[in-house]
RNA sequence: GUCCCCAUCGUCUAGCCCGGCCUAGGACACCGGCCUUUCACGCCGGCGACGGGGGUUCGAAUCCCCCUGGGGACGCCA
């Protein structure tokens, strides 16, 4: 049988990490398999669903460079690929479960069945639904649709059975059919049919050999299987990922810091750390190794390896991960990123030559935790006109600026300056002042970039060049003597 | 409340299925040191866990039971 699978996210309007490391592992699982990577889009409550949501899907998807081999915009053999549009299939099947008699027309509202609910939970009993409607005669069901009643459908669940599947990482897991809630709704009220309904009949047709998805529809894959059961379809393997939780080990929300792909994209992670972070959230490679590329992660990925506990999302961890990406990047690629950060910031790119940027983003890269730090650590190179930070000020008094002033004499009879000339003249610079250590550098480093840390100065020195170096010391030395900031 | 799932350092985890090689290994974080005429990087070292109780066994982190704790689900959401 061939390995088909799908990542079927409703459009929500963001991405959550938990579906993002859903699709991760699908994709991973059907890429080792070398299998069919199937995307289908559940929208089936269409006032909650808008285009812009399904957009949201794409991005984050395409972000993480997990491409379809079915689905939306692709196409493929068992479209169309989003449920709102597939409602004549489901009508179809709708007729066929009515034909068997395994499902009838239920009139409670929904004021009623709340109500049932509370009095169940009140007493202490589990809430569920009481069958109330389903032996209704043909009168009965006449006069309440004559009251102006709108029926929904629901399925007879036969309560003698226990449900029984190996799940691909929990292992066997077993349900009573009683604990099921009842005979639940698969059409509403509106005629559309519900998310337990249309999965199945996605799945079966879609021919998807594989459900893996979150942990939290464990309790639905019974009433599934039944379904299936139910129309005589195979019943898939199901492969339940645990949780992602927060640090306060509730499921993972925004009040934890991000809890959406989007989110991550914005502060400058970049895709390859978090894909290789997520990818480490219940799952783990055989040999240790952490840091994956994408084809590493494919060749390593096996179902068998997926913890079955639940992991807290620790943002540490994929800091550490999202500094090494970038301390490893390709400098073309990450100066490409970087440039929305420093656009934002206010920096008018275009001044600057390209490989002059990139070489500027190679001296700080090993200083960013996300890219959205770029600009703070980049403007030493792109600013002239700094202030003084007060520290620094405050560090400063005449001799130490009698070694600023040396210095650009020293800087302005050279020709040009680069790294080796520089720290040549600083040494002059000391010998003849009688100023070494925290006394020579530093009084340089502020009159440089206002700051009493930062880069190695002779690369900063050797990426400015000798005009903006002099300007630089000149910028410096005045506002120092007026004690500007 | 009911059902289901889960339980190794603060966190991600290895080991668990097929008991002894585990004085429980790695990574992040933290602490200390080295390197560095700044900060970061890098290197070296340290701290730190089998939730509790019963079994089974010569022997249990590993198998069984109970407890406790955590999570999830109980919708005309998906």
């Amino acid at each position: 049988m061939s390995v088909r699978v799908r990542f079927a996210p409703s459009p929500t309007g963001f991405m959550h990490v938990g579906n993002a490391r859903t699709a991760l592992f699908t994709h991973l699982f059907a890429r080792h398999q070398g299998g069919t990577f199937v995307l289908r889009i559940e929208d089936t409550d269409t006032e909650r669903h808008s285009e812009d949501a399904v957009n949201v899907i794409y991005d984050a998807l395409k972000w993480m460079e997990l491409s379809w081999d079915e689905g939306p915009l692709k196409g493929g053999n068992f479209g169309p690929y989003r449920q709102s549009e597939r409602t004549d299939i489901y009508k179809e099947y709708i007729e066929i479960l009515k034909e068997k008699g395994l499902v009838y027309e239920c009139f409670c509202s929904k004021e009623e069945l709340d109500n049932m609910r509370q009095e169940q939970l009140k007493k202490g009993l589990p809430p569920k639904y009481t069958g109330k409607c389903r032996h209704l005669t043909k009168d009965e069901k006449e006069r309440l649709k004559k009251e102006g009643r709108k029926p929904v459908l629901r399925f007879k669940v036969p309560q003698d059975r226990i449900v029984i599947w190996k799940d691909l990482v929990k292992g066997a897991i077993s349900i009573g059919a009683e604990q099921l809630g009842g005979d639940f709704v698969i059409v509403r009220s509106n005629g559309m049919p519900v998310y337990n309904f249309v999965v199945v009949i996605d799945d079966a047709l879609m021919r998807i050999s594989h459900v893996i998805r979150g942990e939290d529809h464990i309790s639905n894959t019974p009433k599934q299987i039944l379904l299936y059961e139910a129309f005589g379809f195979n019943v898939p393997e199901f492969a339940h990922l645990p949780m992602i939780l927060g640090e306060d080990r509730s499921k993972l929300s925004k009040r934890h810091g991000s809890a959406s792909v989007a989110e991550f994209k914005d502060k400058g992670y970049l895709p390859e750390a978090f894909t290789n972070f997520i990818a480490l959230l219940g799952w783990y490679p055989k040999d240790g190794k952490e840091i994956l590329s994408r084809e590493e992660l494919i060749e390593r990925f096996d179902m068998k390896d997926v913890n079955s506990s639940p992991a807290i999302f620790n943002f540490e961890k994929l800091n550490w991960m999202n500094k090494e990406y970038i301390k490893a990047y390709d400098v073309s690629k990450l100066t490409e990123m970087i440039i929305p950060y420093l656009e934002k910031a206010g920096f008018d790119i275009g001044k600057f030559d390209r490989k002059w940027l990139e070489k500027v983003v190679d001296a700080t890269r090993d200083y960013l935790t996300v890219l959205s730090e770029a600009p703070v650590y980049m403007e030493t190179f792109l600013k002239d006109d700094f202030e003084i930070e007060k520290d620094a000020a405050e560090f400063m008094n005449e001799e130490r600026l009698n070694v600023v002033k040396k210095f650009l004499e020293k800087v302005e009879s050279a020709p040009e300056i680069d790294g080796e000339l520089f720290k040549k003249i600083v040494k002059e610079t000391g010998k003849e002042l009688g100023a070494k250590g925290k006394n020579l550098f530093m009084p340089i480093r502020i009159a440089l970039t206002g700051k009493m840390k930062g880069v190695e100065l002779d690369i900063l020195v050797s990426l400015l060049g000798k005009d903006r170096v002099v300007k630089r010391l000149h910028h410096a030395i005045s506002k120092l003597e007026r004690r500007e900031p």
